[in-house]
DNA sequence: CTCTGGATTAGCT
DNA sequence: GCTAATCCAGAGC
């Protein structure tokens, strides 16, 4: 069980997204509570050159974050209900992130499912704006670093291996031959389009 | 300053 | 399948 540090987010987008895949994500509450689960879906997106990317037009007091250092969190908030984790990777300046898409949930259960006011586990964190709620996370956690034990929000790697599907972002219309999407193949907490 | 539409979701038809 | 819900960054004036 080791720790994901800024080495690993210090690559592109792509290679991290499919390497994410697997992994489990922790996050830590104020009251010291876990909330873990299996990281199951990504999508990549890149900085200037990517016209899908909110870093496409360049930096902004929103996504700024994504400007900054690897392996830091961008959170941002859409559709006025929604918030989305990203990891920010690359080199400072960069721009590049991953979306987390989806999890699969394996610890904290109980406290995900008062979040999300729902009890079906496929209910929690099958969605990027889901997951999100079922983890308590918005816009404060904006630009933290996650490659710290004592962060609250990090990355696990236990050693687990997937299967791995890539195929078109979702949500996007432009640069759709970009397969920058990655999931675990046959997994029921890939969110279902 | 105002207007538009989005890296979404839930709930109803 | 369709659409309402509802915030805010970015673009255009």
């Amino acid at each position: 069980m080791t720790i994901l540090d800024r080495s690993f987010y210090s690559r592109s987008p792509v290679t991290v997204a499919r390497e994410l895949v697997g992994k489990t994500l922790v996050r830590t509450l104020a009251d010291g509570q876990l909330l873990q689960g299996i990281i199951v879906e990504t999508e990549a997106y890149g900085g200037a050159k990517d016209p899908a990317s909110h870093a496409y037009r360049g930096i902004s007091k929103r996504n700024a974050a994504m400007f900054g250092k690897a392996g830091h969190a961008y959170v941002y908030f859409t559709y006025g209900f929604h918030h989305c984790l990203n990891f920010v990777t690359r080199k400072q300046g960069e721009a590049s992130a991953v979306l987390i898409r989806a999890v699969e949930p394996t610890s904290g259960l109980e406290t995900m499912s008062k979040l999300r006011n729902k009890s079906h586990p496929k209910d929690l964190t099958t969605g990027p704006g889901k997951l999100c709620q079922a983890l308590a996370i918005d816009r404060k956690l904006n630009g933290i670093d996650i490659t710290q034990q004592e962060s609250v929000i990090h990355v696990l790697d236990d050693g687990a291996t997937f299967d791995i599907k890539s195929t078109p972002r979702i949500g996007i219309r432009n640069a759709k031959d970009r397969k920058w999407r990655f999931f675990a193949i046959g997994n029921q907490f890939v969110s279902k389009r």
